[in-house]
RNA sequence: GCUCGAAUGGUGGAAUGGUAGACACGAGGGACUUAAAAUCCCUUGGCCAUUGCGGCUGUGUGGGUUCGAGUCCCACUUCGAGCACCA
């Protein structure tokens, strides 16, 4: 029989599923592996070939590790929440659970068509209210927590609550939004309000009236990493800043543990790289400017507190609290006026406009160290969220500065010997320290270094500033105005939030009559009919964010159906974290770094036993799209090969790549692909008609989307997995090229035709030649290797070479063949199941099939070639048997006759023998 | 602007500091076939030679280290990614 992909597969994978193959459970005999997929989003549009690219390099590590005798732990599911099918809702009404549903179906029927060894008994959905109890759980244990910055771990709120009942909120180690300074006493005599108010300075979890991404489009606010330059990552409308109450996350708290623990992750650099800038750590002081002829002190941050003798002024941000308090009546109006102007700006039309604009408040500050008067200004080029929304500006040395100053015809003053400031600031931190002293204290002749160090002593020693480290990282702003997301477990009973209790959970999502805001503006929630406690007390109309859901998921996985808790102890112990993750970059600032957090907490809680989630991460890149052009003369409906179009004047115009191969366009199909080309006509070269190509994002109006459920139907899904590895090295972005398919193809046709001639079936029991024995432990030492490296790609060229080897050597033997078949077997387990079986009549699956070890033996040569080289110019070769010692090799090469031309009376200065290379003759 | 990464044939891409271009696509030539498809064989970085062996050159640019550099170091160019009024 000739191969037969459709056979085969359909066949394997009704056995696989029949047999519950791939279903794993706990077993304390084997050590565990745990090998997880970012989970996908079901979009409308299904897959795409680019999609699998990363579950396919994940299963061939986790079928390699399992044939290594590993437990392995292979799970999907779908982060199920989201935009899209919210949207899709508003404008069909069609509630987002049947879109939700319908698009799962979809992609499960093309995921189990590509082969993978998913355990599907643990499948999990995050719209699923038996998963996202979990995340309403978590948010509660949030809310019940509190950071502590000294044990630098999350601490009962009850604990908290009790030491300022005692002792007050005076050396508390807790880290809060604003310092806070309560006694005892007057904790005793607050209301349950007033408690809840400034607790929520303390939770983990808290209410905050926090500066927001407001996206009036989208009808919702954005975290951080799903705003980008002022518009909305998804739909790219604009985003405004505003004040608003929302629930967060103190992720911030967290800051120097997520900043810390990416030492000991096996990421990539560049990845660690962005997370790190994310964190943005940045070791400066909190200095204390007293306001003149005021009791008003502000807080600056700065990172170089060398500079604060060439301090000429100071600067607030618009929404700073110390605005109020230093305006001067005469300068009120002007003030108010600067920031109704800056409040009708976007942030994006913030960032855009360079200009520089502000006011000055009619106060001044004093410099702690020279005792001379500042100007305070206000201006919107310094940020309220950042440090304490408060600068001291020295232009000397800050490009914004100097440009602020300048504008202003505020004074300069260099402190850095040799910096010439009379066109642009000096920023570098470099150089010697002048104009630095005050008599009692003086920079002069430090480096920057040195002077940064030395203020920094000086100003803690005369309580005038703290050293103190900033972060960029912000809290995670955790309420979304939406639908389709998981409904907080709070109500509120008199305005005081309250949390559900656990045997409340999952707090199930309402129906609603329409997925719109309210007319009083309030979430689709307020559309929900008694939704409300059984006591009467008002739910929250909020939902969660995108990334609740999917910041757990992965321990959900290892215990998915336990109603008791989110993972039992004894899972938890057993499968621990994930190995080897495998996604996209896109999630680095998001996603990932929510993860961690979210695991970080459950650890500080003590449910889980791993403060990382993700040990090795490995970001596979984008498949992008090649999009084909024709060229349309001007005004005709001729179309004019891709050689030839510079003789006329043409337009080109997108064509379906599914109906050009190699670049050649199918006329026929061409003229039914649309009316309007029904009649065109052709001007050819060389009898074809050739497109231009171009690499474009993968997308529906590019017409280059490619579906693999096509290429599956035409050459196999094992032809797919192994193209889609050999396409280049996996985390590298590149385009998707149907063109190439064949080779890859026809390999397997070749394995298929070593073994079979027509239905006769040629495996033997022959010794296998030396040759044979060579390829095959080559093949089996190159792959074992190339897995470990997740370079797939050249494991693929080193089956090619196998197999080449084997046809010439005419190899039928089972022994070879044997171990062929398993370390095929994660690449294209199809094929490999059924040689399994049907050559070598195997009782058992390939999956529990025992992974080769290679023979160095086999590998061994018994001749060895060495260039031999003069200065490193190859001159000719000499043979020599392999285990020849080196200095017997020297000899061999400067004895050869054809040496003698090169040596020529010259000085042998140095012989180099590289082992099975080179012999390079150093002569002068 | 700062940080990170990349640059190799017509194309995708291989090369622990050791004969650059593995493997594949495409292209050209040939075999089989009435023909096509499929399959198989040969050639394929460039230039020169091709009645022979072969010779020269070549990994974005310019330097350096080394017996030897695609690989290491310095400077530059271009492209990609992340961050970006973050004080």
């Amino acid at each position: 029989m000739d191969y037969n992909h459709k056979d085969i597969e359909s066949r394997w994978q009704k056995y696989w599923k029949d047999n519950n193959t791939y279903k794993v459970d706990i077993d304390i005999t084997r050590k565990k592996y745990y090998v997880l997929d970012m989970f996908p989003y079901p979009s409308g549009a299904g897959l795409h070939v680019g999609h699998p690219l990363g579950y396919i390099a994940s299963d061939i590590f986790a079928r390699y590790k399992r044939l290594q005798g590993y437990n392995v732990l292979h799970p999907m599911g779908y982060d199920a929440y989201g935009l899209p099918a919210e949207q899709y809702a508003i404008q069909t009404g069609q509630h987002p659970e049947v879109t939700t549903r319908n698009n799962i179906a979809r992609y499960r029927q093309q995921l189990d068509k590509i082969g993978f060894c998913y355990d599907w008994s643990r499948e999990l959905k995050t719209c699923d209210p038996e998963y996202y109890k979990w995340t309403q759980w978590a948010f509660i244990e949030m809310f019940n927590h509190y950071y502590d910055t000294q044990l630098k771990k999350a601490m009962p709120i009850e604990q908290l609550v009790e030491q300022i009942a005692t002792k007050g909120t005076k050396g508390l180690t807790a880290y809060c939004s604003r310092e806070l300074d309560i006694t005892p006493e007057q904790w005793a005599s607050m209301s349950d309000k007033e408690k809840s108010d400034a607790l929520m300075n303390y939770r983990i979890a808290y209410l905050g009236n926090t500066m927001v991404n407001w996206c009036p489009k989208l009808g919702t606010v954005l975290a951080n990493d799903e705003v980008s330059e002022g518009l909305s990552i998804r739909g790219g409308y604009p985003v405004e800043q505003k004040l608003m109450w929302q629930w967060c996350l103190r992720v911030s708290a967290y800051a120097e543990r997520l900043l810390q623990g990416l030492d000991k992750l096996d990421w990539t650099e560049s990845l660690k790289e962005t997370q790190r800038n994310w964190i943005g750590r940045s070791e400066g002081a909190e200095m204390k400017f007293k306001v003149a002829d005021s009791d008003v002190v502000l807080d600056i941050f700065t990172t170089r507190a060398d500079t604060v003798f060439g301090v000429t002024f100071m600067v607030l941000a618009p929404e700073s609290k110390y605005v109020e308090m230093v305006t001067t009546p005469e300068q009120k109006e002007a003030v108010e006026e600067y920031l109704q102007q800056v409040k009708k700006k976007t942030e994006r039309e913030r960032m855009i406009d360079k200009k520089v604009t502000g006011v000055f408040s009619g106060s001044y500050a004093v410099n702690p160290l020279t005792g001379k008067n500042i100007p305070i200004w206000i201006s919107d080029y310094v940020l309220a969220g950042y440090g304490t929304g408060a600068i001291m500006a020295v232009p000397a040395h800050d490009a914004r500065a100097y440009a602020f100053a300048r504008h202003f015809d505020l004074p300069v003053i260099p402190l850095i010997e040799g910096a010439d400031v009379s066109e642009q600031s000096f920023d570098a931190k470099e150089g010697k320290m002048i104009n630095s002293s005050n008599g009692e204290f003086s920079l002069n002749g430090l480096e920057v270094k040195d002077a940064i160090a030395a203020t920094k002593k000086y100003i803690e020693e005369k309580g005038i500033g703290r050293v103190k480290t900033n972060y960029r990282l912000r809290d995670a702003i955790f309420s979304r105005q939406r639908y389709w997301g998981e409904p907080f477990p709070v109500y509120y009973k008199d305005g005081v939030p309250q949390m559900m209790k656990l045997e409340e959970l999952p707090l199930m999502l309402p129906e609603v009559d329409a997925y719109l805001p309210t007319e009083s503006g309030e979430p689709p929630l307020g559309r929900a009919k008694n939704w409300k406690t059984k006591d009467g007390y008002p739910i929250e109309l909020n939902t969660m964010p995108g990334f609740a859901g999917s910041s757990a998921y992965y321990l959900r996985y290892t215990d998915p159906h336990n109603p008791d808790a989110l993972v039992s102890r004894e899972a938890n112990n057993y499968w621990h974290n994930v190995d080897l993750y495998i996604g996209g970059t896109e999630h680095a600032t998001g996603h990932l770094i929510y993860s961690r957090f979210w695991d970080k907490f459950l650890y500080d809680l003590g449910v889980i036993a791993d403060d990382e989630p993700f040990k090795k991460l490995i970001n596979q890149g984008m498949i992008q799209g090649r999009s084909n052009f024709v060229y349309r003369i001007k005004d005709t409906n001729t179309f004019v090969s891709h050689g030839l179009k510079n003789d006329y004047d043409t337009t080109p115009i997108h064509v379906d790549v599914n109906i050009v191969s190699n670049d050649v366009l199918d006329l026929d199909k061409f003229k039914a692909w649309r009316p309007e080309f029904a009649d065109a006509e052709f001007i050819l070269e060389d009898g074809k008609y050739i497109c231009g190509y171009a690499v474009e994002k993968m997308s529906k109006s590019m017409y280059n989307v490619v579906n693999p459920d096509d290429i599956v139907d035409r050459y196999g899904a094992d032809t797919l997995r192994l193209y889609e590895m050999f396409l280049g090295p996996l985390e590298q972005s590149k385009p998707w090229d149907t063109n190439g398919i064949d080779g890859v193809n026809r390999f397997i046709k070749k394995l298929w035709n070593l073994y079979y001639k027509g239905d006769q079936c040629l495996v033997d029991d022959s010794e296998p030649s030396k040759r044979a024995l060579k390829a095959i432990h080559t093949l089996i030492k190159k792959v074992t290797y190339d897995i470990e490296h997740f370079s797939y790609n050249t494991s693929i060229a080193a089956f090619m070479i196998c197999v080449n080897e084997l046809t010439a050597d005419k190899c039928h033997s089972r022994q070879v063949l044997n171990d062929l078949v398993v370390v095929l077997a994660p690449f294209a387990p199809h094929v490999a199941e059924e040689l399994w079986h049907s050559a070598l009549n195997h009782t058992t699956t390939v999956v529990d099939a025992k992974w080769p070890v290679h023979n160095d033996e086999y590998l061994r040569e018994d001749e060895v070639t060495y260039a031999v080289s003069f200065n490193g110019k190859a001159r000719f070769n000499i043979t020599v048997a392999a285990d020849m010692p080196q200095d017997q090799v020297q000899a061999t090469a400067l004895a050869d006759p054809a040496a003698a031309k090169w040596l020529d009376g010259k000085t042998i200065r140095k012989v180099i023998v590289v082992p099975r290379k080179i012999v390079n003759i150093v002569v002068a």
